[in-house]
DNA sequence: TATGAATGAGCGTTCATTCAT
DNA sequence: TATGAATGAACGCTCATTCAT
């Protein structure tokens, strides 16, 4: 349960300054996420969600126009974080590539950060992969986001290594499509697909990097 | 439209020797896959899928006892298929590995076959992924088939080839792991979530086949 | 209870060649019309209507999209009736003036007919006047009907009686609107307004269209 | 918005003495009138007058008990004073007839006064019309005091003008039928039917005068 | 075999009303 | 006095499923 305590903070990050979420509303958003993530959006009755929550139906209503409504704004906080620390959007380009001294380190940073930040909020992210391709509202800020604010971030360090001779001289697209598909397969793999089987998911998460950046270094 | 022609083919195969299926079946098929696959199985009604497969409500139960019927018989015979040919239940184990001479013969193989398999189908690989993990009747049938048949198998080659000093002395589960969802992301990365971008998809599985062997071999 | 026998025939001119009505469709029209003009439109439920009508709910929705559509779809063929024989539409306006010999002869013939109509469908009526106001769907067309079929050919009557010396020499618009609101508010008081009151109403008619020809006639 | 300021004076005739109305109580019945007469009673919430004007929810039901309560508190001092000051309670009879010297006179009289009342307090008006015949909270009252007030007087004056040979020798109740209906439908039509026509509306008043005078006076 | 009208449980949502603050 | 969060019954409507034809 202490992860809802997490996802309660998370959201109310959303609320900058003040959290002006009551304790109905925080019980509505922990149910929801925990009934979306088991059965899915669709399948999920609003019934279902206020009775877990232990408050009438309309309190529902009154919170979110719409049961819609209830989950984007379970999900685009996450969305914005899963973006986050890497591609802030008012972060100078030519001082981020200086961040890193290797590939590996940028790699390992890159990863360990989205484990933590998942592994802490699965449920939601869970909601996020299993919604993003059924609702416009959740797919496209995600897209823009990222076309505007990472691509180029992330394609400039990836030149930048492929410059120092520390990785493959593949397409930076190729390069990026695999960073990302390895790591976020990983971490659906651990915690999505086989959560039930006793993985040591640190040292998984290791193995992870030595192969990703064993794959894409030069030998 | 072409897809489609194979799915049929595809769910025929199922119903082995005899392909008893009428064309209104074959229409509900045809329609219910790609609204499910659109919208997802919750979000879809019978009474849409009567529509666009142009026969009416009732015949759709006449077929299938009820909607949920209708699901796992279109998911089921691709999940055979996709722990297909290489791990077929009445494959000799020593005779198996025997069959690939480099660990990049037996990657490639396996890539490139489920690189076919799922362009072709790639509709009902979306509703498997989708769908699976809310509903046991697809889950644990696939899941047991994976851990009798193939499991042991495909450890059996990892094996074979780190005796060869060709790959990495890693954890066979890790291994296959990596080697699992590697391809897999891949292939979900191509087809599912970034359809639109116009990846030339045959190079994209080149470059994933020699990062893949890059990442597991010794170096 | 006869009365709804003839709205039935009434609802089912509208559908003119096959008379497509099932009998749960009937009765939930039947239904409708006494729940409507009795509670009104907005404080009438589906429930109590499919109550009423002896049928599932969901029936009402399987015949009619909306609620508003089973209320127009009972108000529509009464609105094309009201402004009926007199002014049909492909009814040449010269010969028109000729049918009636005297002014008498127009409003006696105006008013029996309408009275006749009205008495029969009293409760659709009733829910046409309370509801007209409310919904465009309902008013936009009775209007639109009204200027370019009934206006210019009812006015051309008034004119001619002022020709010929028979009625007084006002403004046809005054003309008209004082017929129509001696007509209809002499209706709409004998059978809704004061529907318990015993009037004759057939000598109330009477004196209505003396009322009418003696305050219109030129002393 | 001149004739909200005088529908508060309506109101507040009716508390009478004091004015104790609040602020926001007055802000309400201005909300509830404009909606009430645009939607009808039944299709318009609390929640909608509440914002209209201003207040929290909560604050209608603290000046009134139930919706209904707010209706009949808009509605009532209305119908008061529809039947007002020709009919008072107070009003000796036999003072009463003597008041008009000719029926030309009693019919101007009756009609302009009505008249302006009723194009002051056309939302009201439109709302009683609307919703007097669902609520026997307000047709109840109403009926009695036409009954045991009105009625009497108003057959005592057309017995009057009958014996001194002015007007025709119907039956009483048939002529206050026709004179109630003639200057209500009249203005109803100018109103409420056909608002947005750009009618002179004095003009017609006055035609209408002349029609209801020439019709029931005898030749 | 196929139909499509009928069902009634359940859906997301709105409602008038209550009550602690 | 006024608020507005909370209520839960009721709303219009959709659903998967049944069954007489």
């Amino acid at each position: 349960m202490t992860q809802y305590e997490s996802l309660k903070e998370l959201i109310m990050l959303d609320a900058n300054e003040e959290a002006k979420f009551s304790e109905k509303q925080l019980k509505i958003i922990e149910a929801a996420i925990e009934i979306f993530s088991e059965k899915g959006f669709a399948a999920t009755s609003t019934n279902e969600i206020a009775k877990k929550a232990g408050v009438a139906e309309g309190t529902i209503f009154r919170h979110y126009k719409t049961k819609k409504e209830l989950l984007v704004s379970i999900v685009s906080p996450l969305m914005a974080k899963l973006l986050g620390p890497h591609f802030a959007k008012d972060f100078a380009n030519e001082v981020f590539e200086l961040k890193y001294e290797t590939f590996e380190e940028f790699i390992r940073n890159l990863a360990s950060n989205r484990y933590e930040f998942i592994k802490k909020h699965i449920a939601v992210v869970k909601i996020l992969i299993q919604e993003i391709s059924y609702h416009k509202e959740l797919k496209e800020p995600y897209v823009r986001l990222f076309k505007e604010h990472v691509y180029e971030k992330f394609k400039n360090i990836i030149l930048h290594f492929q410059k120092k001779g520390e990785i493959v001289d593949e397409s930076p697209d190729t390069i990026m499509r695999l960073i990302i598909t390895t790591i976020m397969g990983t971490l659906v793999s651990l915690f999505l697909v086989l959560p039930d089987n006793e993985w040591d998911t640190e040292s998984e998460l290791e193995s992870t990097i030595q192969f990703l950046i064993n794959g894409l270094s030069v030998k």
